[in-house]
DNA sequence: CTAAGGTTTGACAGCGCTGTCAATTAAGCT
DNA sequence: AGCTTAATTGACAGCGCTGTCAAACCTTAG
């Protein structure tokens, strides 16, 4: 049924070896006999075994991508970037959702990504956020002597890989945005606080308003977990008072964004004249809600892609820790307008 | 660093393949020595190499998820069923798209799906809509010898494992329920084409509707392709007339129903007072919108879960090709209302 | 023409495990 | 005890491939 090296080497009338050679593109083979091999190979339907390609290479040609992120969003558009370098180079993705745990229970994390990295010898590991900023889990990682990238971590780590995006940078563009606008009363919703992401975004949006000159004040501040839901009581809590309330609101998600634009909805204040609203990751959502959502567009398929690639290509793999940096893109679509008194 | 068969082997005092016997939970072992073996191989932190056992087995604990399907809520769901199944039985799960292809590249995707499993020998192949209706491709997982399950086909193959929902009996009931609401002029949006789903709901529809001896007319019922745009689209022109609009729209898709109610806000229509809207999927956007989507849960991780464990569970393993049928669930929110003239 | 040096090729072991089958031991019976 | 039958164990080959290392072949230059 399906060939083996032998019966290509039989045909071609050459060793086992050489057409491992041909087929790994290693240097040291004769063109003509090169071409010679290709030839019954295409001619056979021949391709090779992982199983065994790993067993004598001690590699088995799969990464893992390991996470505990809720966002079915981001994971998918992660695992779509890394499984498509995964296939530029040969390899594949195998994707392990580890449960969630409380903070208590972060040993049996640990123990997991063990056991499972045991039995599935991958050649390496990508870790998604907030994994990513798991210093017992990267300890794990390490111990193992696997190789692993990181998915937007906030501590930067030395002597990691690590492929993310500038948060801070993002969120102060966003800030600046609204700011340009006209707006001076800014309300933020912070997002879950075991995501780093969290603090970096915030920390973009108050360096804005500090450069701005504008206050942050405690009560336009309000602490979210990245769910629609609280975003819809970050954004009663925001808009209760008609007094002193603020003319935008720059929500950390877009889940949570739409959450405030339900709110204000529900409370009869228009988004985005009365109400200025943006979010951040740009989901499909965005485009779905009305109005259309002012929001960040992340690199998520991207920074998969480049994941994978410091895992798999040879020229990245060998070479040292690198940490890249992938471009963000403001969006301004609909929710969001000038600031008219 | 690792252990091997061989050193828990040692260890206790056996031969690798009692060890492997042990490990494997074959019969005819010693009470005790099964007890030894687990000990030492506990003690040993020992787990098998999967690329080892599947060389020698023939075997590669592995499934693959075929897709290209561009829904991310419908695949993310179905992968994370299949893994849950996978990771009780000690598999993996490697989630494959294959580029989407005119029908006249028809022949490349078969030949893309061949390769791929030449490569990573899988021991079972999991089907997605709408590849679970392409007769190529299943044709082509035959050749090859390959365990496999459709989810969701439309045609139902004998012989051929299957696991699927109702979509008759769901838009069926979901339109009775409008009915019951006393909706008697309903605006349909079909899906896209190439999905069976999109002829099994429209059945669905038109057989409550003829049931309850309503007609259907050619303008009430509208061409979509499962998109939020094409929703749009489809309420616009549904609506476009305020003499005879219908006063509900059952969409095919949450997407889509989501454009329908915006192509209403625009429209100054009031969902869903002056109009009911209903989808299909339960999307995380039906929640989200405002006002919250009626729709039809699917079974979408379970479908996912029944699958792996057809084709990995010893049990339904080898026993004939079954169909397994899961229940969706009609869930009401608040974009159907009573029909009040 | 020959030696040195490079290029191209192949023989062979072995990666970690399981399947086969024969060997050994225990159990059951007369 | 002596025999049969069943339960338990181990020796060994080999899955399909690659790494190692030595053999064979070319060049080129002296």
């Amino acid at each position: 049924m399906k060939a083996t090296i032998t019966d290509v080497a039989k045909h071609a009338g050459v060793s086992m070896k050489t057409v491992s050679r041909v087929l790994n593109n290693e240097p040291n083979v004769a063109q003509k006999t090169r071409e010679k091999v290709m030839e019954v190979a295409k001619e056979l339907r021949y391709s090779p075994n992982l199983a065994a390609k790993g067993l004598a290479s001690s590699k088995s040609y799969l990464l893992a991508l390991i996470y505990d992120n809720p966002s079915a969003h981001y994971i998918s558009n992660v695992q779509s970037g890394a499984i498509e370098a995964c296939r530029q180079f040969g390899y594949h993705l195998v994707p392990e959702p580890i449960p969630r745990m409380e903070e208590g229970a972060i040993g049996q994390r640990a123990e997991a990504i063990r056991s499972l990295i045991h039995k599935l010898p991958v050649d390496g590991v990508i870790l998604t956020p907030p994994l990513s900023d798991s210093e017992n889990v990267i300890k794990t990682l390490q111990g193992l002597e696997i190789p692993y990238v990181l998915i937007a971590p906030s501590n930067v780590a030395p002597q990691t890989n690590t492929v993310k995006m500038n948060d801070v940078q993002a969120a102060r563009e966003m800030t600046e945005h609204l700011i340009a606008q006209g707006h001076k009363s800014i309300g933020f919703v912070k997002g879950h606080v075991d995501h780093s992401a969290t603090a970096l975004r915030y920390q973009g949006f108050r360096d804005a308003m500090a450069d701005a000159h504008l206050p942050v004040h405690d009560h336009e501040v309000k602490q979210g977990d990245f769910s629609f839901m609280s975003g819809v009581e970050a954004g009663e809590a925001l808009l209760a008072s008609n007094e002193e309330r603020p003319t935008a609101i720059f929500a950390s998600n877009d889940d949570m964004a739409a959450g405030v634009v339900s709110a204000a909805s529900k409370l009869g204040i228009d988004v985005p004249n009365s109400l200025s609203v943006c979010g951040f990751d740009d989901t499909p959502l965005a485009k779905i809600l009305s109005p259309q959502l002012t929001t960040v567009q992340q690199p998520i398929f991207e920074m998969g892609y480049q994941a994978a690639c410091v895992l798999i290509d040879p020229e990245k793999k060998d070479a040292d820790p690198a940490s890249y940096h992938l471009d963000f893109k403001l969006i301004a679509r609909d929710s969001t307008t000038e600031y008219n008194p």
